[in-house]
DNA sequence: CAGGCCCCCC
DNA sequence: TTTAGAGGGGGCCTGA
């Protein structure tokens, strides 16, 4: 059998694992640089265990090609990486490879393409089958030659392997040497190529099956359509270069065999810890099969502590001034109670541990002399909590200070723990036996390392928070305790009130669902199922001739393309109102009891507080922000959301266009401002102000056009986008979006300041300081650095607003607190009350003033608040 | 159980 | 002219 060998244009790679190594701001997993970075080295693994080729080498430019500081301006400063620091970033990959007994070569070029195209020139000549693997297309001559090219979908995970018969068909094309033509003229969407504008992929491929060549089209200029034209015209003076760059070098010295080749497996700790950080975690098993000596060895923590017992850790902890917490509990939902915990400080440089029953640690823990640090403490005060013993002092959260620090990396304990202290608190779990009938005898002294780990953690974070603990002293820890009593009081739903409703969706459902059947002639049919019913509506009763399938094979079944098909077969109207009520059945309706708490009959949600990426938190089990209020059909479960108290009220409070008047206030723009300061309809003076026409005759449509012009610019605009929003044309939707910025000229030099702003920083902030890092500002790839820009301009804006309504929440609460109505819930601009008789005129009162006088803007903020007997009513 | 898909909210 | 095409979230279901 021939053997195999597959060649990696390791530049992506390798350059991101080696800042990733340097511990440069990335972005997290769900990012497109981890996503690349991890999709391809997963299609890596899945390749090499598939084909099991004879090898697998890495190409790369060392210092002085084309691997350069300046892809990146954010890591300007930092060390170019040497071939062996290379190497060493590129271990994980290795050792998965090298796991599966597969040699790994290593190459480097002065430029890895013509390094890889005079390997696979080499090789092939010595009678290996040569293949690569990219995530680039920019490799013509490679393509034209013999290779397979890697090309990543659209979430870096998905991936499809194209010969070079499969691509010349794709793109009708005869001859394959044309295939040099054709990418130098679409270029490359990561602009490495620059081609010519305007023209892609099919575009680029339709001229070269007409014209054959990259010169014939230039001696037919005349020929083309003006436009074309103009655009050929135009990339004219650096054709030459698309073309050399697509063009590799196949003929450059290559004066080594392939076991010379072959690299050493180096695991480190820092390679082991990053494996860690960007969780790899699917990908670990690979390492754990290794024979590897380097792996068997097991990280050692780097600290030591000594237990103490509870007396004498008690008199140690009044001097110590903090100490860790950590809470066990007797379950994981709400309701669980305190059971053991385990506790720590530091007493001249050493740690004391200790354990033992909560009750045990009472007066430490309602002491507020003494500061509490450890992780999620909100959980672990409503645990505290459920056994009656209240958590006092000062209370620092190692993720929330963390969250502060970086909002979007993972704040997980384990993870802080490996990436700061390089302790893995994982490491001794795992030998532990898993059974449920355990008892714990054996766990004694189970968390001390955890415990002692959140005091250095604490520490450590502490120190590096900078002016962002201001932030968290005056708003984050206060609203910790806020948002604590507020999922310990819950709020009211009345399982009657969904009983009802359930009955009548669920006849309903299965009336739709049978019917949706017979039309579809096919008893079986799942119709929760997007794939059986893409199935049904394009291949079945071929709806859509033109509809295309996913990467995966799969037809887009969402809501816009169904209602662009509705009118063509009553089986789309029918699959949708489908839709709607099994939503509405599965995820509010159906599951809801099950939340409802025994001890109360209310509903106790989970609000993160250390979450998103811009400051606002999150609810989940269940989720309470978002509950359906747009369709009348909705909005009925608002009616279960009832006052806890017999003759009480609900009421509910949101601040009026809070992020239109921040963005106002950010811009300084005097149309905006003066806008708001009359208490005017601002979407309509957008209107007025765009259109050119006086206030009064703004007609409903314009005024609709306005508001969706408002949003998009908040959320980053683009002409297609809002051309798709408004259903109009994209040189329409340009022309809008420069009459928006003619009539604001302040918005047009805020979102151009805070983008630049944010390129020069690396991050940006919102009026109180929360920070957003956005590393991709100065990517190369448009796409990417596109999305950074947006988010740029967003968080800002959203971020202010969160951190205006949390300031409200505190003062809220702080003066509601003699009183018996409750602060129920927050859905980022609203909060709901649980009011009792005869407080509801004090209360709005409080709640009104507080909220309006957060913070002086250039703008008013203004706040609708009113009472109803259920939620439905009080909105 | 993760990932894809979809659809609620602000 | 490509699954790019407004920001931030969460939950359900399928299919391996």
């Amino acid at each position: 059998m021939t053997p195999k060998l597959y060649l990696i244009d390791g530049h992506a790679l390798v350059f991101k694992m080696y800042y990733a190594l340097l511990r440069r701001p990335m972005i997290n997993s769900k990012g497109a640089d981890m996503s690349v970075l991890y999709g391809f080295t997963k299609y890596l693994v899945e390749l090499v265990e598939r084909e099991r080729p004879a090898y697998l080498a890495v190409s790369f430019d060392p210092p002085g090609g084309t691997f350069r500081n300046e892809m990146y301006p954010a890591y300007k400063g930092t060390r170019p990486p040497t071939p062996q620091l290379i190497i060493d970033s590129l271990q994980p990959l290795i050792g998965i490879v090298r796991a599966m007994d597969i040699p790994v070569l290593m190459m480097p070029g002065f430029e890895a393409d013509d390094v890889i195209g005079s390997m696979a020139v080499r090789f092939a000549g010595e009678g290996v089958d040569v293949y690569m693997v990219t995530p680039d297309k920019d490799y013509g001559q490679l393509v034209a030659d013999h290779i397979y090219q890697y090309k990543p979908g659209k979430s870096g995970s998905d991936a499809e392997i194209l010969d070079k018969a499969a691509l010349c068909a794709k793109w009708g094309i005869a001859d394959p040497s044309q295939v040099i033509d054709m990418l130098a003229i679409c270029g490359d969407t990561a602009d490495n190529v620059p081609g010519v504008k305007g023209v892609g992929e099919v575009g680029a491929a339709k001229l070269i099956a007409k014209y054959g060549s990259l010169e014939s089209i230039y001696a037919s200029l005349d020929e083309l359509t003006p436009k074309l034209r103009a655009m050929f015209e135009e990339a004219a003076p650096h054709m030459p270069l698309s073309k050399q760059l697509v063009t590799i070098k196949t003929d450059i010295p290559v004066p080594v065999t392939l076991e010379e080749m072959v690299v050493e497996l180096r695991m480190t700790q820092d390679l082991s810890n990053l494996f860690t950080e960007y969780e790899f975690g699917s990908l670990r098993k690979y390492f754990q099969t290794s024979e590897e000596p380097a792996m068997a060895e097991e990280p050692e923590r780097t600290f030591a502590f000594t237990p103490a017992g509870p007396d004498e850790f008690l008199r140690m902890a009044s001097g110590a001034g903090i100490v860790s917490i950590v809470t066990d509990a007797d379950g994981t939902g709400f309701g669980a109670k305190a059971t053991r915990m385990t506790l720590a400080l530091s007493q001249d440089g050493a740690i004391r541990v200790t354990e033992g029953p909560a009750e045990a640690f009472r007066a430490l823990l309602e002491n507020p002399a003494v500061a509490k640090t450890g992780d999620d403490l909100k959980r672990q005060m409503n645990l505290l909590a459920a056994v009656g013993i209240p958590l006092e002092g000062r209370l620092y959260d190692i993720a929330l200070m963390h969250y502060l620090i970086w909002s979007e990396r993972s704040h997980k304990m384990e993870n802080l723990a490996q990436s700061y202290l390089g302790i893995d608190l994982e490491a001794g779990k795992e030998a532990r036996p898993l059974s449920l009938f355990d008892e714990p005898e054996e766990t004694a002294g189970e968390r001390y390392p955890e415990a002692a780990a959140v005091l250095l953690l604490q520490e450590r974070i502490h120190s590096e928070m900078g002016p962002l603990s201001k932030l968290y002293d005056t708003m984050e820890e206060p609203l910790m305790k806020v948002l604590a009593k507020m999922e310990r009081d819950g709020v009211k739903v009345d399982p009657g009130k969904l009983d009802d409703f359930a009955a009548g969706l669920r006849k309903e459902l299965k009336e739709r669902e049978e019917r949706i059947r017979t039309i579809a002639a096919d008893p079986l049919l799942n119709v929760s199922s997007p794939k059986q019913v893409g199935d049904l509506l394009f291949d079945k009763l071929k709806l859509d001739p033109k509809a295309k399938k996913s990467a995966r094979g799969q037809y887009t079944t969402d809501e816009t393309t169904l209602l662009e098909i509705a009118d063509r077969h009553p089986v789309v109207d029918e699959i949708l109102e489908f839709r709607a009520v099994k939503k509405l059945l599965s995820t509010y309706i159906e599951p809801f009891p099950t939340f409802v708490s025994p001890g109360d009959g209310r509903i106790h949600t989970t609000f993160n507080q250390a979450l998103t990426a811009t400051g606002r938190l999150s609810s989940s089990n269940p989720n309470l922000q978002n509950i359906p209020v747009r369709t009348d059909r909705g909005r009925e479960i608002r009616k279960a959301f009832v006052p806890g108290t017999p003759d009480g009220l609900v009421m509910s409070a949101d601040y009026s266009q809070i992020e239109l008047r921040i963005m106002a206030h950010l811009s300084c723009d005097s149309h905006l401002i003066k806008a708001f300061r009359d208490g005017v309809d601002v979407h309509a003076a957008t209107a007025a102000k765009i259109f050119g026409i006086p206030y009064e005759e703004v007609t409903a449509d314009q005024r609709r056009i306005a508001k969706t012009a408002n949003f998009g610019i908040m959320y980053g605009i683009s002409a297609f986008g809002l051309s798709q929003r408004l259903k109009i044309g994209r040189k329409e939707a340009k022309q809008l979006i420069d009459d928006y910025f003619a009539g604001f000229p302040a918005i047009r030099s805020f979102i151009n300041d805070t983008i630049e702003n944010a390129r020069e920083n690396g991050y940006v902030e919102t009026l109180f300081g929360r920070r957003r890092y956005l590393p991709d500002i100065s990517a190369r790839n448009a796409t990417v650095r596109s999305l950074a820009e947006r988010n740029a301009v967003n968080a800002p804006i959203q971020g202010t607003a969160a951190d205006i309504i949390k300031l409200a929440m505190i003062r809220v609460a702080d003066r509601i607190k003699g009183m018996k109505s409750r602060m129920v819930l927050q859905i980022h601009d609203e909060l709901l009350f649980d009011v009792v008789p005869g407080e509801a005129e004090a209360l709005r009162q409080i709640v009104v003033s507080e909220m309006e006088n957060v913070m002086e803007l250039s703008v008013p903020l203004t706040v609708e608040c009113n009472l109803g007997n259920n939620w439905l009513e009080a909105h």
